[in-house]
DNA sequence: TTAGCTTCTTGTCAGTTCGACAAAAAGCGG
DNA sequence: CCGCTTTTTGTCGAACTGACAAGAAGCTAA
C-alpha cells in the first residue's frame, strides 16, 4: 500500500469542550471571547492543544476544564463527543480537534483575575435560534452536544449531573424541560421519575422550602440506565401512524 | 499559557473501522491478520493512517472501508466512534485513532486476491466470551462499537442497515436477536415493527418464499428516529421496582 | 387568625401499549 | 390430502401514558 520510505503525515491535536449547565432554568454553555488570531474576538469554546504527546486526550480535556473553566473534572459528568478533523477547519493547518461534553450542576460565573476569567456563559438559546454565530467549526460542535445532551437525558440518567448531590423533583424537571425546550406536565413527571427504579432515591427528612408547599429532596441512584426511558415530545407530530388493520 | 517559542506536539492518526455485518444469523465482525509487527501475526481491525495532511477523517474512513474490505461506503451505513490515544497504546509512539462503525447487509468473504483478501468474517462472540484476543486496545474498541449498535437499534432505524434493501419481518427480527442477544417473539415483534410509523414501509405484491408461509417484503422507511423506540430486555431483571403508592 | 397564594403531592380515568399465548393462513413435500 | 413450517392475525389482562381534579403544606398579607 504504501512504501518504506512513506512516513506518516502528523497533525495536531486539540480538544474543545462543550460545558452545559442551568441557570435560572435555562441552558447555558461555556463560552470564551478568544484573544488572538485566528477569529480573535470572536466567541468559542473552551480548549487548547495537548501539552505534549505523553498526555493522555482524556486528561487533556481535564486540564483544559481547569484552566480555562476553573472547574474540577472529578466532580462533573464528562464524556467525548465527535472528533473533527476537515482539512480546511483550522487556517493555522492541519488541526484535528476531539469534543468533549461536560455537565455541570448550577454554578456562580467565573472568578475574575483567573485563567478563567475571559470565559462567561451564554444561554444557548442565542445560538440555537441562529444570530450570533461561533468561531471554526464551534457551531457544529455545540449543536452536536446539545443533541446528545437532548437523547441522553432520555435513556440515562445524565440529568442528575445538572443538579447538585440533593434537589426537587421539580428541579429535574427544570432540566428535562431546558434541554428538550419542552413544557411537561408537574404531575405526570413527578410520579414518572418515581416509577423509573433506582433513577432517583429519596433523601429522607429534610426538605428545601423556597415559597409553595416544601418539596422532598432526591439524590441520584445507582442506575445508569433508565428503563422504562423518558422521551421526549416530539417536534412535528409525526406523519401519521398507519390504522393497525388496514392491510389494503 | 504558553510562551510564544512553544509549538504545540503533533501526533500521528489513524482510523479504525468496526465493520458489522449479520452471517447465518450471527452477529460478525470483519478483522484482519496483521503482517507487520508491533502485533505481528494477531488479529485487529482494519485501519490505517491517514494518506496526507489534505484528507478529511470521513474520507480517509471511506479509504480504508474500500481498500482493507472491498466495501462501498456509499452503500452502507458509517458512523464515527469514539477517538483513541491512550499515549501507550501503540508501541511505535503517539498515534491517535479515530474509530469508525460500519454497518453491512449480509456479505460474502472478502474475495481472495484482493487487498483485502487479508480480512474476514469472524463471529463477534468468539471476543465478548473473552478467549480470542485483538492487537492493541481493539477489544475496547469493538466493545464500544457494539455497543453503540446496541443502543442505536433500540431509537433508531439502524437495524435496517444491516439487511438488503427490501427484507421480511423476520430478517429485521434476526438483527435485533444477533445484536443484542437475545430471543423476541415473532408474533409482538411483527405488530410492533409495524405500529412504529415510517420504521418500515409494505413493498406490495412481492413475496419471499423459503419454507412455510410466504412472507411479506418491506424496505427501510422515511423516519430516523424510532418512536416508541424498540427496548431490549435487560440482562439483569432489575433490583425491584418502589410499589407506586409506598412513601413510608 | 384567617384568607389567599404558591408549589408540591396524590387521585382518577380513559386510551394505549406490552407481553404471553392461541389460532388461523399460506405455502411446501410427501 | 395430510403433516410440517413459517407468517400473520387475535385475544386478554397488566402496565403505562397523558390529561386533569383536588388535597396538602408551607408563606404572606389583611
Amino acid at each position: 500500500m504504501h512504501n518504506e520510505t512513506w512516513r506518516p503525515p502528523c497533525v495536531l491535536l486539540t480538544v474543545d469542550l462543550v460545558i452545559l449547565t442551568l441557570r435560572s432554568s435555562a441552558l447555558h454553555v461555556l463560552l470564551v471571547e478568544r484573544g488572538i488570531d485566528p477569529h480573535k474576538g470572536e466567541l468559542a469554546l473552551p480548549g487548547g492543544f495537548i501539552s505534549d504527546t505523553g498526555e493522555d486526550i482524556f486528561d487533556a480535556a481535564c486540564r483544559e476544564l481547569r484552566e480555562e473553566a476553573g472547574l474540577d473534572a472529578t466532580s462533573l459528568h464528562l464524556e467525548q463527543l465527535n472528533t473533527y478533523g476537515r482539512p480546511d477547519r483550522d487556517p493555522r493547518g492541519r488541526i484535528v480537534s476531539v469534543a468533549y461534553l461536560a455537565i455541570a450542576p448550577g454554578l456562580p460565573e467565573p472568578e475574575a483575575g483567573t485563567d478563567a476569567s475571559a470565559a462567561s456563559w451564554r444561554p444557548v438559546e442565542e445560538f440555537t435560534s441562529g444570530h450570533r454565530k461561533l468561531a471554526f467549526d464551534h457551531r457544529e460542535i455545540l449543536d452536536h452536544g446539545l443533541e446528545r445532551a437532548r437523547t441522553k437525558i432520555e435513556n440515562t440518567s445524565l440529568a442528575t449531573a445538572f443538579c447538585d448531590t440533593t434537589f426537587t423533583i421539580t428541579d429535574l424537571q427544570r432540566v428535562y424541560e431546558a434541554v428538550w425546550g419542552f413544557e411537561l406536565d408537574p404531575r405526570n413527571f413527578y410520579r414518572k421519575v418515581q416509577a423509573i427504579s433506582g433513577f432517583i432515591t429519596p433523601v429522607d427528612s429534610d426538605r428545601r422550602t423556597t415559597k409553595g408547599r416544601p418539596a422532598r429532596l432526591f439524590q441520584a441512584g445507582p442506575e445508569h440506565l433508565l428503563r422504562p426511558p423518558m422521551l421526549r415530545p416530539l417536534p412535528q407530530p409525526r406523519p401519521f401512524s398507519r390504522p393497525r388493520s388496514e392491510t389494503s
